[in-house]
DNA sequence: TTTTTTCTAGCGGTTTACCTGTATATTTTG
DNA sequence: CAAAATATACAGGTAAACCGCTAGAAAAAA
């Protein structure tokens, strides 16, 4: 917000894909007020360089080699709140831009809109709008039915043992594993369960898969 | 091959992601003999612009709306057996690689490359080698122990089943959504556990999700 | 420190999954 | 057409999953 005449617009991206980098700074080269200080394969290198750089926007990717965006969007916004965040990813799941909003980003594009929404979302976050490509608003204002119910909160030990299910194990073979009675075993498989509403196991990994975050 | 002078590249893009057919055609720039022709965000309306064009080089998603690029690949090639497809995508499966070869693909690369490995690949494609992206070579040299067995071929019905029981159904729901006996179902259920080899439901859906392409 | 949550473990019981066969009509393929 | 593969179905059995309920020890939160 300097009163000089170059009121340029700056913005870093966090993909670890160069050519989507590569894409937006095509996209963007149109604009001569824009300019695109740096772009980060990897998540956590872009704070260190947020704390020494005055950045307007960030396009942050989810999924990421060293951390996700969701989390990594929080940090952003705790570290550089001025500075707005602008997920650009290929994940439709309403849970997943629901959470990074809740984490202080201010747009959600999917990696597969036309360029000129894309555009369009940047100019609408700099006038300090929310900004969705079309997609997005689409799942954002048609919650399904499980959307509603928050996803149940899963401890460690339940967290350990639904890999295990996850990856074929019985509960036989996750006891040895754990060093657990097969008693206790069943009674954490029951509980989840219970938390998600499922009839068997098969159900129970569909139901966590569709409700929990990454 | 010919005595002209001006003997231009010829590329199309088949890619659902604008931002990535933009980061490419960026790339290219730099090369005043290439031109990108035209880019498809749909698999299938390739087919008669090839037909119509000279192309010499077909960069082609594996997910795509319409059609999977490992089939479209075949119909490209049996068009046009002298243009040459280069398949990008996300999908770093060795089975995915291998199909689009045999398919007659010359070269697989990784959305995730950088963008100089992309450019080395194009030009060892014109050169007439197969080209690969680092880690897409690392895939490939490295087979995974299932990767010997060929996929099991899956009957008509067994597919059904499968379906029905990875969205979580018993033996008994598929047994009355198909109007068949339970003992059917298990049947199909139990020669589907054998071809795969595969203890228990889950880890039978693991196997295959493995092993079938796509 | 008290309270709450989580982890642990067990029992009795029902249901479903999984194994091993056999067998016939239909469809596909050579 | 003959042979092979597929879809259908059943029997009899073991193992595992799933249900409901109880309960003490350990850990975390208030």
């Amino acid at each position: 917000m300097s009163t000089e005449g170059k009121k340029s617009v700056n913005i870093i991206m966090v993909d670890d894909h160069p050519i989507v980098t590569e894409g937006i700074k095509s996209l963007l080269m149109d604009h001569p007020c824009v300019d695109v200080l740096a772009t980060f394969n990897h998540g956590l290198p872009c704070l260190p360089f947020l704390a020494s750089h005055n950045v307007d926007i960030v396009l942050l990717d989810i999924s990421l080699p060293d951390v996700n965006g969701i989390d990594l969007c929080l940090q952003i916004k705790s570290q550089n709140p001025k500075t707005y965040v602008i997920a650009l990813s290929n994940h439709a799941e309403r849970s997943i831009i629901v959470s990074i909003m809740q984490n202080g980003a201010s747009g959600y594009m999917l990696k597969n809109s036309p360029v000129d929404e894309i555009k369009k979302c940047i100019i609408n976050v700099l006038k300090g709008k929310l900004a969705f490509t079309q997609a997005v608003k689409e799942i954002i204002e048609k919650p399904a039915l499980n959307q509603f119910k928050k996803p149940p909160k899963i401890t460690k030990r339940e967290k350990e043992i639904l890999a295990l299910i996850d990856s074929g194990k019985t509960s036989m073979d996750i006891a040895e594993i754990l060093f657990l009675s097969l008693s206790t075993v069943e009674t954490h498989r029951h509980n989840l369960f219970q938390k998600f509403g499922a009839k068997n196991a098969i159900e129970l990994l569909k139901l966590v898969k569709e409700q929990v975050v990454i």
